[in-house]
DNA sequence: ATTATCCGGGG
DNA sequence: GTGTACGGATAAT
């Protein structure tokens, strides 16, 4: 029989020393089945300055280990692929296992022989050789085993579809899950403490299981007699739902290995992964014994932990404080958790079971949001397996190196180009030793401008490694010794696309496409556009960090260091020319130029750009941020030049930009944030004595004892143990006073205090904000630490010290503009 | 300044 | 599982 199937597990197996890829996969009518595939094991061995016919008799010969079967070369054949952009040759030896592999390219490697490709993971081999893409369609032939619903394939055809025009299924059957413990001082305790609810979240499905009895009208509640009860059910529950995706927020940290050591302890068979084809239908926790994170897959269904993902790739550019699935919910889906006081859980259950009820709630809510997470990110996450063509379980869990050499490894079959060997541990050190020149800064000279029009360049280092080749197999070729990279000893083929650099460009290129698209689009299609157009400028723009990260098969320092080079030279040739031109410029980072008009027209400088580009090579384009009608740059710390990455713009509609100041900080008072922020606004609006009235305004209430006291709140978080501090700063004072009333105070938690009024040292006046009445702060505290930091960097630009502002009326004007 | 360690997420 | 690990912030010689 012939099916269309979409895969979204994977697992191996070796029967009757033949190895079989066992798919899960979901049929068009939403149905499941297992395709189950036989594919060859095979590595690669170097035959330079290999006496061929002599190392061939030794492998015919080679035989290591008893288990479970020795490890034996079943076969080999010469080929010829590129490393390194030469074609070499290579023996292409077939093992009679996976796991045989290491062990033969060992031994092999002690004959002095170099071995490839022998640390390519068997699943991720057979899906970029069989051309299979995860979460997409593949045609299957074979028969089907109606008892085990598995399908033995003679054939596995992928999508015919190019990559651009492959589509998933809407349809994924998501299940999310969370779990609340028992803990009484927020300790995380396996052995001791027990599960005491269950929250699983899924399309018309919510249940949170708990096994404490009250009274409760709440249908979604429901209890079980004991923790091993709870943790049948919850396993009977995920049975019946049948999930294609299991999801969790740190649930290979938390939620998995927990239940997976509950059930250990209450002697529960949680299975609820496939059992026909490999046998272990449970959590497999594969604990690393280097670092200390975990994993938990479970065959059969693809186990997502969302914060893995969000940590590691999606929450690149969020601007987050934190990880915490309460900052990341709030950020992607405006939603919070819900506030309950988890302290308080363990007693409610010991003393108080009707109190339960609120946090069953809070658990469903957690599983809820984890779910629409899940909703919302499967999109992304699709379009990261279809680029790197891992399972999603994988790529939940890459980080930046992963992705973009998982997208080059892919792609270097078809090629025909072997994979150079990971470094070695000697390799490593010495790669983390070296270092390269970074970009080109241009300190801004403080002070408040006018008419400024900010350029960038549209993603500069990828195009620049496109535009000029820069990669390990162009580096050094015979041909081009006299194209040399500006300030650098290395050249770059310029003749032959190299292999790298060509996959960039057609990344860049597919991206412009797509980007045309969505300007058409709507509705799902634009949705999942948008992630494929992000997914592809997220690997863009990891290429340049790749070619400099150690761990890289394709480490490539020169080109790393010629990137940047390249961006020095580009962005100081641009001011150089907009000097020319008659603009000044003002600040300079890496990509991005802000330049003076100087009665020059928004048109004048237009044009300027347009003549830029047609200077320019390949993809790169230097692109108009905006005109803005005032920017102020403050002096770094003690120092007269100006910040890096420190100013404020206004916009022609009135509103403004801010980046770097640090009104964001928790450990500022909210009057200091809003004090900054409001003398911004009237400054940038050339209302300096506005801004000064203001900040007098504040002081003015801060004496007088009116300031509202929660925009005096300071919030420090306690990172350990009270009693390890040796230092004794407000925030631990104000926590031995908690304590002292008895409430616990644990590391992790934000204390928050007010400075009162007093003598002595400051921690001495910290207050709790409980303890503290209206107007009884020490407002020379307030004026000296908070307001003072916030804003005289600013007020110094304009020439105004901070005693023109803080001391009494004091007129004082110099020249505002440069 | 440079090196070691701790922590993130989770209850 | 054909596998190896991070990275930033903060504290400590």
């Amino acid at each position: 029989m012939k099916l269309t199937v979409y895969s979204y597990d994977f697992e191996y197996k070796v029967e009757n020393g033949q190895v079989f890829v066992y798919s899960y996969c979901k049929q068009p009518n939403g149905s499941k089945i297992v395709v189950k595939h036989q594919h060859p094991v095979f590595f690669y061995a170097s035959l330079e300055n290999v006496d061929v016919n002599e190392f061939k008799r030794r492998l015919d010969q080679l035989t290591i280990g008893q288990i479970p079967w020795p490890a034996k070369v079943l076969n080999y054949e010469e080929a010829a692929l590129e490393l390194k952009g030469q074609i070499k040759p290579f023996l292409k030896i077939y093992a009679n296992y996976p796991k045989a592999v290491p062990l033969l390219a060992k031994e092999i490697q002690n004959w002095g022989i170099e071995c490839l490709e022998k640390d390519i993971l068997f699943i991720h081999r057979y899906l970029r050789d069989a051309g299979i893409i995860p979460m997409t369609q593949i045609t299957v032939e074979g028969t089907l085993d109606p008892n085990t619903n598995i399908l033995m394939a003679a054939a596995v055809e992928p999508s015919e579809l190019k990559p651009s025009e492959l589509k998933s299924r809407k349809d994924w059957k998501i299940l999310a899950l969370d779990i609340e413990t028992y803990s009484k001082h927020r300790e995380i305790d396996f052995q001791n403490n027990p599960i005491l609810m269950v929250g699983l979240y899924g399309a018309n499905f919510a249940k949170v299981i708990t096994w404490k009895k009250f009274d409760t009208a709440d249908r979604e509640i429901e209890f079980a007699a004991s923790e091993k009860e709870l943790l049948e059910r919850t396993a009977e529950y995920i049975r019946q739902f049948s999930p294609e995706i299991l999801a969790g927020y740190f649930s290979d940290g938390f939620d998995l290995p927990y239940i997976h050591a509950r059930c250990i302890i209450n002697k529960v068979n949680f299975s609820i992964g496939d059992s026909f084809s490999i046998g272990n239908s449970g959590l497999i926790v594969r604990k690393s014994s280097a670092s200390r994170s975990t994993e938990v897959k479970i065959i059969g269904i693809a186990h997502l932990d969302l914060f893995k993902f969000v940590k590691q790739i999606f929450g690149l550019d969020l601007k987050v404080e934190s990880f915490n699935l309460d900052a990341i919910a709030e950020k992607l889906l405006g939603l919070k958790k819900q506030s309950v006081n988890l302290d308080k859980l363990f007693y409610s259950w010991d003393h108080s079971p009707v109190d339960l009820e609120q946090f069953c709630r809070y658990n469903l809510h957690d599983a809820r949001l984890t779910y629409l997470l899940t909703e919302k990110l499967l999109p992304e996450m699709i379009e990261f397996g279809i680029i790197t063509g891992l399972p999603l379980f994988d790529v939940t869990r890459m980080r930046f190196s992963r992705l973009v050499e998982s997208y080059i490894l892919k792609r270097a079959i078809s090629r025909k180009v072997i994979a150079p060997n990971r470094p070695g541990d000697q390799e490593i050190s010495e790669r983390m030793n070296e270092s390269i020149q970074g970009a080109f800064v241009y300190e801004p000279k403080p002070g408040l401008y006018r008419d400024l029009a900010v350029f960038d360049f549209r993603s500069l280092y990828p195009s620049i490694i496109a535009s000029h080749n820069l990669g390990p197999e162009s580096l050094y070729c015979s041909c081009c010794k006299n194209k040399t990279i500006p300030d650098q000893p290395y050249w770059f083929c310029q003749k032959n696309k190299a292999f790298l650099p060509s996959l960039l460009a057609e990344l860049i290129n597919r991206r412009i496409e797509i980007k045309k698209q969505i300007k058409e689009a709507s509705g799902q299609d634009k949705t999942v556009l948008e992630a494929q157009s992000y997914a592809l400028k997220i690997l863009a723009n990891s290429f340049y960090g790749y070619l400099g990260f150690y761990g890289a098969r394709w480490y490539s320092l020169e080109s790393a260091a010629s990137t940047t080079a390249y961006a020095r030279y580009y962005i100081k040739d641009t001011i150089k020319k907009a000097e020319e031109s008659g603009f000044k410029v003002c600040y300079s980072d890496t990509d991005s130029c802000f330049l003076l008009l100087g009665g020059k027209s928004v048109t004048d400088a237009l044009q300027f750009k347009d003549s830029i580009n047609q200077s320019l090579p390949g993809n790169m384009e230097l692109n108009f941020e905006g005109y803005f009608p005032r920017g102020l740059f403050v002096a770094a710390k003690n120092q007269d030049k100006g910040a890096k990455k420190k100013y404020a713009l206004l916009k022609e509609d009135g509103s403004f930009k801010i980046t770097g100041f640090e009104t964001v900080r928790r450990n500022w008072s909210l009057l200091a944030k809003e004090v900054q922020r409001e003398v911004l606004r009237f400054i940038l609006q050339d209302q300096t004595d506005k801004a000064l009235a203001y900040v007098r305004g504040a002081v003015k209430d801060l004496k007088k004892g009116i300031m509202p006291l929660e925009k005096l709140i300071i919030k420090t978080q306690i990172t350990r143990e009270i009693s390890q501090y040796k230092v004794v700063g407000p925030h631990i004072f104000v926590a031995h006073k908690m304590i002292a009333k008895g409430q616990s105070v644990s590391p992790g938690m934000v204390v928050k205090y007010i400075i009162g009024k007093g003598s002595g040292l400051v921690r001495e006046r910290a207050r709790l904000p409980s303890e503290i009445k209206e107007g009884d702060y020490d407002y020379n505290y307030y004026i000296s630490h908070q307001l003072i930091p916030a804003v005289s960097s600013i007020f110094l630009v304009l020439g105004y010290s901070e005693e023109d502002i803080f001391k009494e009326s004091s007129q004082k004007g110099l020249s505002q503009f440069h």
